[in-house]
DNA sequence: AAAACGGGGGC
DNA sequence: GCCCCAGTTTT
């Protein structure tokens, strides 16, 4: 697939995607309600956990603080109960006060704008500093998750072994005004009709374009 | 390169 | 009961 036929696929999922009523609760629905802050900490609570659980655990922390002051005041126990159903629940809450301190002390109460300084904080990785980039500072960022790793090498457009290389790889390949609507619309796709296990070809709208690299069995 | 971190939900 | 989920760090 080449890249102007994948720009088609994304303009194509562009239409259908209030169709899907995919469940991007807590970072996409909510966002324009949220403090850097609280992008930060909530995309660190949705590392291997699912939207719906995500959200719930969100908002029972950011009921207790939301801000990295009143964060900093919770015990790393308070933040794990808040958050347990999410998982990792010991990791995330020292990563979530770890993070509060940092920014408090070091950074003046901001989180920050670049993916060098984001990267430098604890339980920060490319994935998670991008998001943060994208949405909370509206910057240009290639957001690469596991349904964006998937579905990319899916349709024929990369052939990767890991997300960081499918980063460098979109990033080459797509123009950079593009950037920010991939993640948002391949990870919606992907939860809702680009399965990883039994994808939904049959009501696929770009099945069309699809090189259905790895895929053995659909609907 | 592989293990560890983890409860919840789908089947 | 078994497998997967908007990953990252450590071994």
């Amino acid at each position: 697939m080449d890249t102007a036929t994948f720009i088609r696929v994304l303009n194509i999922l562009e239409k259908e995607f209030p169709k899907w009523n995919a469940p991007v609760v807590s970072l996409m629905a909510k966002r324009e309600h949220r403090t850097p802050f609280q992008i930060l900490i909530s995309t660190i609570i949705s590392l291997r956990t699912k939207d719906q659980v995500t959200a719930e655990a969100s908002e029972r922390l950011f009921k207790l603080a939301d801000n990295p002051y009143d964060m900093l005041k919770l015990t790393e126990e308070q933040i794990a109960k808040a958050i347990y159903p999410a998982g990792f629940y010991r990791n995330k809450a020292k990563t979530i006060k770890k993070i509060s301190e940092i920014i408090v002390k070091k950074n003046s109460g901001e989180v920050p704008d670049s993916l060098e300084e984001l990267l430098k904080l604890p339980g920060v990785g490319r994935k998670t500093a991008n998001l943060v980039l994208a949405l909370s500072f509206d910057k240009p960022a290639v957001c690469v998750d596991i349904h964006v790793h998937r579905i990319t090498n899916r349709l024929g457009f990369v052939k990767t072994k890991t997300p960081e290389e499918t980063e460098k790889e979109l990033m080459k390949k797509v123009p950079v005004e593009y950037w920010n609507r991939i993640n948002d619309l391949l990870v919606a796709f992907g939860q809702t009709i680009c399965k990883p296990l039994s994808p939904l070809c049959s009501k696929c709208p770009v099945e069309a374009y699809c090189e259905k690299v790895g895929v053995v069995r659909h609907r």
